[in-house]
DNA sequence: CTTACTGTACCGTCTGGACGGTGTTGTCAA
DNA sequence: TTGACAACACCGTCCAGACGGTACAGTAAG
């Protein structure tokens, strides 16, 4: 029940999000996603009637994990201020090799209004950051060369080399520590 | 002859960007692409062959006349340094209401290599102004910045008020002109 | 005669999704 | 305790439609 329903569901994303990476973004059907997890196309159909279903809860999937880890981030570490956690969370993320989110593509390709949650997220985000901060030209710089570094990580450029991106990372936190 | 066969392509090419933009990335098929041109499909495949050699065209057009802007821009410019060139070249662009460029999700889905142009042509731009600037921890911050101002504007989000922009604008030149 | 198309008809492929079926699991009356 | 039954989670097949691309005959201009 309740179990089955809940592992099928996060295997299907997670298989979605591997063969968009992998196969590139316009390459992501219903007959791969069903494969790679494991799950005929009827059982990929029930958890998700429509595949903007699917794309939706990719989003949804993607908002709630980063809010959370955004969420403890700020919450048990010592000193930090939320611009400098976001900074610190952003960097990490944009570490890993792989771009995890190219899904994005496939949904903007599939249907643009699929973006409004995120930009919603973003803008709140934003707002959130600038009532804790007083100095908003430096918050600006910071939120915008994130922005960019998450850019570059989506569209796997390359342009950055590793002690490059740790500079660049000094930089913002140097920014945003003179609050 | 050649006049109507440039003509033909220019048109196919600012077609082609205003169907993405406008219908969505994921709706750009060839018939979407020839009716919006005033072009038969035959005629639109006269001119490309196949639907990768339109997207090579739209990526070599993008680059091509964003080179010239560049080039134009620092050469004639009194006494401004290629960074502020680039940041103040970068910022009008996303002024435009409409991002320009919307048509890269298409390319994407339908090949992520169509991407590489652009990497290694943003590669060379980073390198460029690095050779122009000498303090790394500036150009780091102020390239990431208009990054992500572009990613932005890709994602057609409004996120930054219009005086914030202007302010952001304003900070980034500030940092860039320590040089 | 060549160039630069137009227009139409067509093909093969792929995709989303509808649909009918199936085994497993939970519930509940007797 | 057991047997009937229903809900759930999933399978496998099928199909209409859209898409990229081809082929080809016609045409107007130079």
């Amino acid at each position: 029940m309740k179990a089955r329903r809940a592992n099928s569901r996060d295997r299907i994303l997670a298989a979605a999000a591997d063969v968009a990476r992998e196969a590139g973004p316009g390459s992501l059907s219903l007959d791969a996603v069903a494969s790679r997890a494991g799950v005929s196309k009827g059982g990929l159909l029930y958890n998700f009637p429509t595949k903007a279903k699917l794309m939706q809860g990719l989003v949804e999937d993607y908002l709630k994990a980063f809010e959370q880890a955004l969420e403890t981030r700020t919450a048990d570490a010592g000193g930090e201020t939320p611009l400098e956690a976001y900074i610190r969370l952003s960097a990490n993320d944009c570490e890993e090799p792989q771009p995890s989110a190219s899904w994005i593509f496939s949904a903007i390709a599939e249907d643009p209004d699929f973006l409004t949650p995120i930009k919603s997220f973003k803008r709140q985000l934003f707002e959130r950051l600038k009532g804790e901060t007083n100095d908003l030209k430096a918050l600006l710089v910071c939120f915008l060369a994130i922005e960019g570094l998450r850019s570059m990580n989506l569209f796997d450029s390359d342009v950055l080399s590793p002690d490059e991106r740790r500079l660049l990372l000094a930089s913002l936190l140097e920014i945003a520590k003179v609050n």
